[in-house]
DNA sequence: GTCTATATGGCGATAGAC
DNA sequence: GTCTATCGCCATATAGAC
């Protein structure tokens, strides 16, 4: 059935966000997908490979739903709003995420310019190009375009990143943490305005 | 000898940096500080033990040398500014000590409470104070503090974590990074204190 | 403190029957 | 496509001689 491949990508994916890609045994996630183990090299041949599978799907789907946002041809000041928006509502559902493609990135550097699902979420060249058209225009202050967009990612992504510290140091609950996250939607883009503003 | 120890936790310390914890065995690390594989488990217990020492190490390293930047007296603009240098200096010299720490607290995030070193990372109190004193004097913009903090963080931090991928993308060699991340001082500063004036 | 030898179990992956 | 059984290897940790 298709259904079995469907059920070790849920159950891999739960576990390798939740514990990390090597702490789960490939045992572990058949038993969680109830699934007999050899399935798993039927369907995706090594760990290794699953995990890539897994990594793509991931990738995709969240950089497909914030790319088309930066670029729009929006004002900047909208984008950079809507960007903040978007971005952090996505990870509110799944706070994990960064963490986990960081650890993945970082595991497999020599693998990262092949992987085009990565490359993708590094996406600035066309925010950029508006950045200088509008710095040469007049409209905002002229800054460095790379700085500002790492900036503006940094703003967004680090925070899920220490989401336990946070929350134990502010003792926050997992309501706080997304109301400090929802406020964070308009600190970022403010910041990065205000930043911008002439 | 003592040197046996300290031969552990230098390979040790290298090998989980480089590697991720859960991609180093212990027969590597023994190989690697050129030492009996037993002596590990002599001085260190088990590799967990291991790994919390180093932690511990590493952090309370790093840790002491910036926290004293943001209780000093000096004034906020100053500060933010100084703050900024020390960080990034610090963590040009070992980029990946930031994804190594983020990777362990995810890794034990039950244990973050009990390890102090971990808490001392975040030290925002005397900080959030002088931003409120600051604001009520009428010298800088009312912001939250606490959103303030962690956007000063996420700054300085964000970029080191995805150090391969700013190389990659925008064909960095390692000093081309570090010209970026020496730029990345005052742009940092400049735009938290954006976000501050009145 | 340092060594050799080994206990004990988990890991990823595959062979081959059905 | 799905199963059982198993290979071969590596992991962490310890016992006990010197």
């Amino acid at each position: 059935m298709k259904k079995t491949k469907q059920k070790i990508l849920a159950a891999a994916t739960e576990l390798f966000l939740d514990k990390g890609v090597d702490r789960v045994g490939v045992r572990e996630i058949a038993a969680k997908a109830e699934v007999n183990l050899s399935l798993m090299n039927y369907y995706f041949q090594s760990k290794e490979n699953l995990l890539f599978t897994i990594f793509d799907m991931l990738v995709k789907d969240g950089a497909l739903q914030t790319r088309e946002i930066l670029e729009s041809n929006a004002p900047i000041e909208q984008k950079i709003n809507d960007y903040a928006i978007a971005y952090i509502d996505l990870l509110i559902e799944k706070p994990v995420l960064v963490s986990f493609v960081i650890s993945v990135i970082h595991r497999n550097p020599e693998k990262i310019k092949t992987m085009d699902s990565a490359m993708g979420l590094y996406n600035s060249e066309i925010f950029c190009e508006q950045l200088k058209t509008e710095a040469q225009a007049g409209r905002i202050k002229p800054v460095d375009p790379e700085q500002l967009f790492i900036s503006l990612i940094s703003l967004i992504l680090f925070p899920f990143t220490i989401r336990d510290l946070i929350m134990d140091k502010n003792s926050f609950s997992s309501k706080d943490y997304i109301k400090f996250m929802e406020e964070r939607k308009t600190h970022v883009s403010s910041m990065i305005y205000s930043f911008l503003k002439i």
